[in-house]
DNA sequence: CGGTTTTGACCAGCGC
DNA sequence: GCGCTGGTCAAAACCG
């Protein structure tokens, strides 16, 4: 857990956390406890076994909404830059130049959202305080390395957490109706 | 038969 | 320095 970018932070909050508050995207220092943003992707100090409640009066957390999925999307292609381009040089004894990553929570009955890439499943971790396993997925088109991984949140089974890694390449893999794909897998939620 | 998933092992970073 | 945890690898199993 390092540098998230907290597409959408944490409800509770007061104010809807809509518009594209997105990026904060700094490279480095996220990795400092950030906030409360995400319940489920915390670090690990939180003691385990409590890290429930605590928000459960705030109604249903994770309302996400469609609307800023597509603005985090957006977002994602201005770490372009550096997210590819032969940047991520894994030589040794290099400092280590992590790609900002940008996570979401959907509310979801599958884990796995058809995005319209194609992704390859390389790991599943059980993560601590979290009795669901978070599963790494990489993009299977040639030279495009994006990563993401998914988890499910242990408070809110309905509620799916997606973390992108990297930029695709390369055009979409399926464009018939993608988006209108997505939004028949999400529960959207509306503020209004 | 080729691509994908599963799963345990391995490794690196971080906090104590 | 050690142990814990997250992330990745790789071999075997699985599936169309």
């Amino acid at each position: 857990m390092e540098n998230y970018s907290m597409l959408f932070p944490c409800p509770n909050s007061s104010s809807y956390p809509i518009s594209k508050s997105v990026v904060g995207t700094s490279q480095h220092d996220f990795g400092g406890q950030s906030s409360n943003a995400f319940l489920g992707l915390r670090p690990s100090n939180e003691s385990s076994g409590s890290d429930h409640e605590k928000r459960g009066e705030g109604g249903r957390d994770a309302s996400m909404l469609m609307s800023q999925i597509t603005g985090g999307i957006n977002v994602s292609d201005e770490l372009g830059g550096l997210g590819n381009g032969s940047s991520n040089g894994k030589k040794k004894g290099e400092k280590k130049v992590r790609k900002p990553r940008y996570a979401f929570q959907t509310r979801s009955q599958v884990d796995i959202l058809d995005d319209g890439y194609r992704w390859r499943k390389y790991g599943q971790k059980a993560v601590k305080n979290n009795k669901f396993p978070r599963s790494y997925y990489r993009c299977t088109h040639q030279g495009c390395n994006v990563k993401k991984q998914v988890q499910r949140l242990t408070k809110d089974e309905g509620v799916v957490v997606t973390t992108y890694e990297g930029v695709h390449t390369h055009p979409i893999e399926k464009t018939t109706d993608n988006f209108e794909h997505i939004l028949s897998q999400m529960q959207i939620y509306t503020p209004f």
